[in-house]
DNA sequence: TATTGTTATACTCTATAACTATA
DNA sequence: TATAGTTATAGAGTATAACAATA
């Protein structure tokens, strides 16, 4: 995106301008932050959402994630090249694979969230402490007044 | 995307998941009241653009944009077919063409701009005025401070 | 030779359809 | 017959390369 020096205030104070603006920034730092860990902000999503679930189908995740099985394949192709995550046959019910942390996964895990931490608090460096929780509690409330959550 | 109950606190009170889930249900909200415009949120920013600006050739104004030559091409023959924008050669210039509103263009550029503050409003009806001052107070020095604009 | 607008091509991302193995 | 995972295919969106007119 350019600098938005030369687009007018009447563009750049509407809210989608400001909000994808500062999304791309936040996507920029975050890959920048967590390079060193090997992985990207979607795979983060997907160990983070892994950790805080008991184990379930690779399909059952997607759809947590809004990723549909298609893509979802390709993504733990990825994290299991990188020895992150196990898929094994559920013995249940043999269609299905269980999709479970390694303990690798785990540590690169603990890694990724600081770092991720550590690119949020970048991001809003231009707040102080109280400011940016502020804002934090702002978002928050905005982004879960959604109406019709697709 | 889908519902965030089950993802789990760890990814949801992420800065990146709650900026995307915002600016995705701010960008439908306005992709629904622009519509009795006929227009979409790329189209009214390329009509704001032009309208706050002394006439200039579309590369130009597709610098400005973000947006590159080869894809304003098909944005300004949409406005165009509108009725909304014209292209005339500059006369100092032959390989220029300058884009310039036309009345009809103005008109809706207005209709559109009153519709999007009232889908801005929309999206952040969970939030009582004062609040929302302060959001798009702390957002805009958010946005506003990015290191290194491309 | 360089630049503007344009068109054609390629690439990315994602969704849809088709295939397999299990149920 | 239906479902989970996979693969193949097709669609939107965008960037890159090539082309015609003009400088």
């Amino acid at each position: 995106m350019p600098t938005d020096g030369d687009l007018g205030p009447r563009l750049t104070r509407r809210l989608t301008y400001l909000l994808k603006r500062t999304l791309l920034d936040v996507e920029e730092i975050q890959q920048e932050y967590l390079a060193p860990s090997g992985i990207g902000a979607r795979e983060l999503a997907v160990l983070l959402l892994l950790d805080s679930r008991a184990p379930e189908s690779q399909q059952r995740a997607g759809e947590r994630l809004g990723v549909d099985r298609t893509s979802m394949v390709g993504l733990l192709d990825g994290l299991e090249a990188k020895g992150l995550v196990e898929r094994q046959a559920d013995p249940n019910d043999r269609r299905r694979n269980v999709v479970a942390l390694t303990d690798t996964g785990r540590r690169t895990l603990a890694d990724a969230v600081k770092a991720s931490d550590r690119a949020e608090r970048r991001a809003l460096a231009a707040l102080d402490p109280s400011e940016r929780e502020q804002f934090r509690a702002l978002l928050t409330r905005v982004a879960s007044s959604r109406r019709d959550p697709t």
